[in-house]
DNA sequence: AGCTATTTATAATG
DNA sequence: TCATTATAAATAGCT
């Protein structure tokens, strides 16, 4: 359509391809809102000229967003989704992460614990164990504290034992001596003897021992 | 350019429409390859009709992504960022959730906790406990096996003692009623007395009791 | 779908 | 760049 047909090929002549560039330019974005009105259609055009320049068109009360949105629905090229993809790994990957942590934060609060193994247990309490080891070593010194109690108790207690032992030795020398002799026999009223003398107790004060 | 001159608003006839958007459509897809080839130009033409059915014309060495990229770049519009900006944000804010869940678990495992403050310390103290608590009672177990071992050892001490105040009285009263007899006084010779008798021990089997 | 009269777009030119 | 114009191309209405 002009003085002369062209054959459709890159137009060499810079200045006349920046012609004819324009030329048509006006020409197709006429034609796209023409067939956008005639027709109802739903039309977006962009071009970029060699030099860098754009031009657009887009079918009235459509933006370019909402026209690639619907371009997207209706399209089963995945080219909007592969500019995404990256940043939807990412989501993903990290919101794994965070169950993941999530899980250990209940698991480490003792919620939820019916679902471990035994291992998974065992290393859980030891994780723990150490928790309570290492903060300011408070729950430690607790633990600590009734370990040397019942330490000085079994000590106490064989102590007693052992006085209790040389008692009983000792009386049972002075009765065996004693049947041999005089008295009537101990161990025949022990237990009705009253009870008149006061003991300086031998249960050591637990709240003061350190 | 047709029999008639046509003025350019909605066809209303359904079949006139179609066809029209038939014939324009391949002519200004035409028109786009056309100018691309000739003008060297990159060209972007979505249309969709009103039945919903798409066409495209992208130009060639051109996908529509690439093409986007460039029109984003050339343009002023951040239409692109738009559609990034919601996984952008949620990335942001599950990595600031993520770490304040390492935060939290590395306190929970005792570690890092010189920055918290007394009351953080403590609820975490509590927590731990907590945790020690919950996970399968193994640890309230040793704890209360502990306390039991506790228990058991003050009563037997009572009981030592009890005895051997008893033991003491009865020896006591024995000593007396010698003093006013025949026997040496036995406070003297105590110490030297031979250890030969077996005295049924006293302290508790601590493995078997529950 | 084709055809074709007619309109429209535009290449060449000034 | 802009206007003109001859001519190619597109297409409305018809079959």
């Amino acid at each position: 359509m002009g003085r002369g047909k062209i054959e459709i090929k890159r137009i060499e002549n810079v200045s006349n391809r920046q012609v004819t560039y324009s030329k048509r330019k006006n020409g197709i974005i006429k034609k796209a809102r023409e067939i956008a009105v005639l027709c109802d259609a739903q039309v977006s055009l962009v071009i970029i000229s060699s030099n860098g320049r754009m031009a657009e068109f887009c079918s009235p009360s459509t933006t370019l967003t909402k026209f690639l949105d619907r371009y997207h629905r209706s399209s089963a090229t995945k080219l909007w989704d592969a500019k995404h993809e990256y940043l939807s790994k990412e989501v993903d990957r990290i919101k794994k992460e965070n169950d993941n942590m999530q899980i250990e934060l209940r698991h480490l609060k003792g919620e939820d614990i019916v679902s471990l193994k035994l291992e998974e247990l065992i290393s859980l309490e030891e994780a723990l164990q150490n928790g309570v080891t290492n903060i300011r070593h408070k729950p430690m010194e607790l633990w600590k504290t009734l370990k040397k109690k019942e330490t000085m108790l079994e000590e106490e207690n064989k102590h007693l034992s052992y006085m209790l032992h040389q008692q009983e030795m000792a009386m049972d020398g002075r009765l065996r001596e004693m049947e041999n002799g005089y008295a009537p026999k101990m161990r025949d009223y022990l237990p009705q003897m009253p009870f008149a003398f006061r003991l300086q107790p031998m249960q050591p004060n637990l709240q003061d021992k350190k």
